[in-house]
DNA sequence: GTATAAACGAGACGGTACGTCAGGTCTTTCT
DNA sequence: AGAAAGACCTGACGTACCGTCTCGTTTATAC
């Protein structure tokens, strides 16, 4: 998604440097300015004026402001909410839900929402959330899933990724369509009232 | 969301009425440019060409063409994919998730995709989402986890709307996420699998 | 310029006759309109709204606002300042100058102003002011004049017609065109500068 | 009326400077289309297509269509029909007057009228044409008068002013208002028969 | 007295142009 | 060569009016 790391030619001759803080000024313009009056408004020169920065900068270093907006975000992201583990299979998926039940809650939420809304129609963006976000989480906690098989905690005819999607879908589905007519927060609460029923089973036995 | 309805005053005294096929011909040409070329490229001026109508007469009905899609689309999307009863719960359950995967994995899944995702930055939009469709699914779905209960097949201490979040999030999940890695697309065995995994619980006994 | 008298195809027949109070309700609006607001940004919807009447009843006697304004400008100006005609020519002229002089002065000369400005790029609103203000005074003047030369009070070389660009010419010109570093009102005492000069000859015996 | 001269904010630094040829463009566009479909149909989006130019480059320059033509045109007209003086009064003047002549029966005329014409509703119009056409050549006109009468040539009670009016008001009268009945161009033999009109006198001694 | 026919107020309709905004590129000068 | 400034072309925005076209209603004459 960025070209960060791809210095316009490769930087070995001569020439400038680029400016990591202009770089970092740029992020932050991006994500102040999302925050403060909503992504959808955002302009690559509304970012260049907060950033104190020509718009050749900014496209310099990203094709369009969104992939700016990437960074930004999901640096921000990835660096909370990281996939925990703790000795039983049910505390270690609890726990890192409710991590990210946490960042859904507070800020995290209302970066991520508008970047997961805009990844419906750009498909770089959402392979970019795959890459960055979705896949190593998945894939750490395929592991911790599997291992509870292996343990002895969990039914072995279990489809890692179904066990995962039926504890976090309800998790994204609750951060993205909220529907009324009740209380939809991610609370802890309720992020435990879904591990007893998915855990348990909602089947009378 | 929209104003079909109210047309402008109260026509009961003076005024040409509008067309009703004017509004259906406005419809139908966002619905084909946003199919063709995709929904996040669509203007009020290239709808407004395609129903070769002038582009006063669609704000005279929409505030903006976003308005528009919702009208279109949900009008597609709500007449599909019904929730359906069964004698047992869990019947009832599998077929109406089945009925929306199939949506999903079809046309209706590339036309809510982008709604869904612009909702993420329109509170207007969101909840024109949630008055035509997720709520009263979600209240018809609640009656019948309720009823399952009074009949005893599902678990007495559960809240109904942790049940269907714990058996939809996931198509949601699927259907705006989709993780990398493995086959994520939303197939009559996935959900079998989920509600397999749902109604017997994922732990081992 | 106006179809006032030609009710579409001959009212010999059925149907109800056109109001005569919804002409002069039209007529009335266009020029407190003008008169308020500028004859330029003067538009039939406004018109239509302050006479409290349909468009269409607008256009079924003239085929835009700007005839409407030519009816009602010059029915307004022509009733006033008419040519006319003393013992000696010179007084003749002078007197039909001073009318002239104090229309232009008032209410007239921002009347006529738009209109003769309108004029220039529109051949038939500068027919309809040659029609209905120039010919006629100049028709009248011409005779003025000649019968000057026939009585002995005029050079008999004359053409009358540069006589009457002589003395009226000036006038529109102020109207049109003050061009500052001086006083350019039309006054009594201007025209009776320019009526000596023009009859005395500027040059020197 | 141009903001040709005043780049936004004062160059001196950085930026990328207007370019002239844009300008000479732009200028050229308008007065190419005015004289082609005329000026009352001119648009800016018109003007914009025609000079292959963006309608932001026109409105960062001018605030409106009518102020490009202005500019256009003034810069053509004042360039041609200067104020000329020979050695007698009276030939200065009818030379002067024949010029003027000249050039309102060709292209010139056809250039001023819909300016004038618009500057009957358009203040700021009519000062650019009063400051960068009428008010120069007046000046220059005065000076010839009062000469003429200090030479002993011309009446000494007369204003120049109101010489300068009946000797060049009859012109533009004719520009702009030419009755029907008779001819009414703008020949050098009318300009010869006006001059000898207003210096001879009308009045038969 | 009832039918016919046009005028009327209202406002929808397909258009054209407005003046503004932003996108992404290009071109200066300065560092 | 990078950076800040800002001009450039493009194209869409939402608005205002244009002149035409229905509507349902009113008001005359003609049968």
């Amino acid at each position: 998604m960025n070209k960060t790391d791809e210095p316009s030619k490769g930087n070995a001759s001569g020439g400038r440097p680029r400016d990591k803080q202009v770089t970092e000024r740029i992020l932050k313009a991006a994500l102040e300015l999302g925050e403060e009056s909503g992504f959808d408004g955002l302009t690559a020169e509304g970012v260049a004026a907060r950033a104190e920065v020509g718009k050749m900068t900014i496209y310099r270093r990203w094709p369009n402001v969104w992939a700016v907006v990437v960074d930004a975000v999901l640096a921000e992201v990835s660096r909370v909410s990281p996939v925990v583990e703790r000795e039983r299979t049910r505390e270690s998926l609890t726990a890192s839900m409710k991590l990210v039940g946490k960042s859904f809650r507070g800020r995290h939420g209302r970066l991520f929402r508008p970047l997961i809304g805009r990844a419906q129609t750009d498909d770089t963006l959402r392979a970019a959330i795959d890459e960055r976000w979705l896949s190593p989480r998945r894939e750490h906690s395929r592991g911790i899933v599997r291992r509870g098989i292996a343990r002895g905690e969990l039914r072995p005819d279990l489809d890692p990724d179904v066990v995962i999607d039926a504890l976090y879908g309800p998790l994204y589905h609750r951060l993205l369509l909220p529907y009324s007519g009740t209380e939809v927060r991610i609370t802890d609460a309720y992020i435990d009232a879904l591990v007893d029923a998915v855990f348990g089973g909602i089947q009378k036995d």
